[in-house]
DNA sequence: AAGCACGACGTAAACGTTTGCGATTCGTGC
DNA sequence: GCACGAATCGCAAACGTTTACGTCGTGCTT
């Protein structure tokens, strides 16, 4: 049999093992391994020694249920929300930074995965209600998000990547779409461009409607008036997408830039592109929204928005634990994305 | 103040609130919540009741301490490992059907990070041995992995999806890259081709090497000679994939077909390709390896192989499972991948 | 009629920690 | 020499469950 089997149960050493051996009682022994006033330094060093020697680990479960805390944050993530179009880099650049903040902070965290209906959403509430964590992370805002409703009126412990505008005042962090996209649309305004496209993302997200809006103020404040044909939004479906981008280089006069609201659609127009022997930064320019690792690895780096992700999470957290004793503080934080510009633009 | 900031503590029920609101003793309840023998059908109704009223629900961490096991299993991910041109979406894939085999069985998803250094690896071990988590998944396997290593020598409860066929025998699940890759081989042996090229993953990673031996298995069987100038393997950085990809298209005698052992690896050949004007299906022939949900939908779909991911996810659950409640079992299971026919072979 | 099996329920111990409170010791100031 | 504060430590209660064991009563068998 494999010795991974030999069901031999896993000695845990406790405390009282601890005490035992030095002859002092548990209740030293819990103050030196917490590092807490009421022990002098020898015994310390002491109990110390023996916990390492005979490998001892503390017992979370005791650990939680006498503290009243489980030190788990819970990132639940709506997994039908990843269409192909989306940028699943994000996502897991996202979920490597929140692991590394929350660790920071000694939280473990807990990936819950959700439908896209409600149903499922309950198990998250249990998972608050029954201790198993202490707060839920959200992400991608729809608009008029049920998620955040049920959260709300549960007066649970919750922080939201992105903000509901529609929906009342709620703990979030988000990243200012509205002044990335102006600011990428100045810039290509300033580059000489008037004939500029935009490619939106779905209008289910709530940060869709921000970025556009970015867009459009920087057309009003350089004098150039909307055109509807350059502008394809509420896009999702793959074939929604691929029509689209083709319709742009359909067009009788071809747009000389392309504003787009992620780095995923910047791609699939700049692939749809290269196939009609049109390249980036060379026929036309095109900027992004996100700045995905692989981005500036492409034959033409993409000119796009970077995220603030560290500090997205940081402020994700900080909330939290906020909440968790009791504090206040900002429950809107609105962070500003970087234009990185490459030579797409 | 906001509402999400009054501080007002969650009101936990407890078990005792029942059993004094009925006049019945906490183990009645307890008997009666856990659907045990040992209480009439009519007290179980009437704790079920009082139980629903209270919005009763049992707390973790006393069951976790009580029971000695946390119904957590900790999914421990590479997150260095992921490159550009690795397959984020089959990670995404993963960890959603990982959650939801967990989930069925009772048990929470923990994640937890790492980089490619050893380092933080034991903080691993010790999510293990605090009983924060009860058993440990891993992918990605490398060959040696030191990961597997560490909790193999200390009889930690793990499962790997993929193997170390140079350490000693281990749980593990794995797909028959292999037997898939000369499958795909042998497809587009039929199909009447034979200068086959072959585009490898990293040989760090251990299923880099199982996939490679197919192709060579197939070539061998069909009697055609392995061509050095056909053949680029141990592909890991963005830049070397594109040159391997560009020196294929550059040869004086072009292959006429092309074994991709991932999915990502097919995109970045046809992506180079079509910048040449070939095209896949019809220019030259292309299989893949994953079946990522993008591969359907681009402009030719493409030929792949389709792993069992729930059965994947199933067996390694129930391997842990057996591991926990001390039963044997079998340590190492192999599944077919699936070979999915489309237009561009 | 006595014995016995069994169902329903309560008592209390256990899981491994943290922490308020009291007891003891020790040094220091007068 | 005595009182007093600080430092050090032990005692025991708590955190909320599960479960082995004991008790009681009911109904059945012999």
């Amino acid at each position: 049999m494999n010795k991974c089997f030999d069901g031999e149960v896993m000695a845990r050493r406790t405390i009282v093992e601890i005490a035992d051996r030095l002859g002092v009682s548990i209740a030293t022994v819990s103050r030196a391994l917490n590092n807490t006033t009421g022990v002098s330094a020898a015994r310390r060093q002491e109990v110390l020694g023996v916990a390492a020697e005979l490998g001892y680990y503390p017992n979370a479960s005791a650990r939680r249920l006498q503290g009243q805390r489980a030190n788990v944050f819970c990132y639940a993530v709506d997994v039908s929300a990843h269409r192909p179009t989306d940028d699943l880099f994000f996502f897991k650049d996202f979920i490597t930074v929140l692991a590394a903040c929350s660790a920071a902070h000694g939280f473990d965290l807990l990936l819950h995965t959700l439908d896209s209906d409600d149903t499922g959403f309950d198990a998250v509430e249990g998972l608050l209600r029954s201790g198993r964590a202490d707060g839920v992370i959200l992400s991608d805002a729809r608009v008029g998000d049920p998620r955040i409703r049920q959260l709300y009126a549960a007066e649970l412990p919750f922080a939201v990547f992105g903000r509901c505008a529609d929906l009342p005042d709620h703990p979030s962090v988000d990243v200012d779409g509205c002044a990335g996209i102006r600011q990428a649309t100045e810039h290509l305004v300033e580059r000489g461009h008037s004939r500029i496209a935009l490619l939106g993302l779905p209008h289910a997200f709530s940060c869709a409607l921000d970025r556009e809006q970015g867009y459009y103020q920087a057309l009003a404040a350089a004098g150039i008036a909307a055109n509807p044909a350059l502008i394809a939004r509420d896009l999702h479906e793959p074939a929604h997408v691929y029509a689209a981008v083709e319709a742009l280089f359909d067009l009788p006069e071809l747009p000389t830039a392309i504003v787009a609201t992620s780095d995923m659609l910047a791609l699939q127009a700049m692939f749809a592109a290269s196939r009609r022997g049109l390249h980036a930064g060379r026929n036309y320019a095109i900027t992004g929204f996100d700045d995905l690792p692989m981005v500036a690895h492409i034959a033409t780096p993409l000119t796009t928005l970077r995220q603030p992700l560290e500090k997205v999470c940081d402020a994700l957290i900080a909330m939290l634990l906020r909440r968790l004793d009791g504090e206040d503080g900002p429950t809107q934080v609105l962070l500003e994305p970087e234009l990185v510009v490459r030579e797409s633009s």
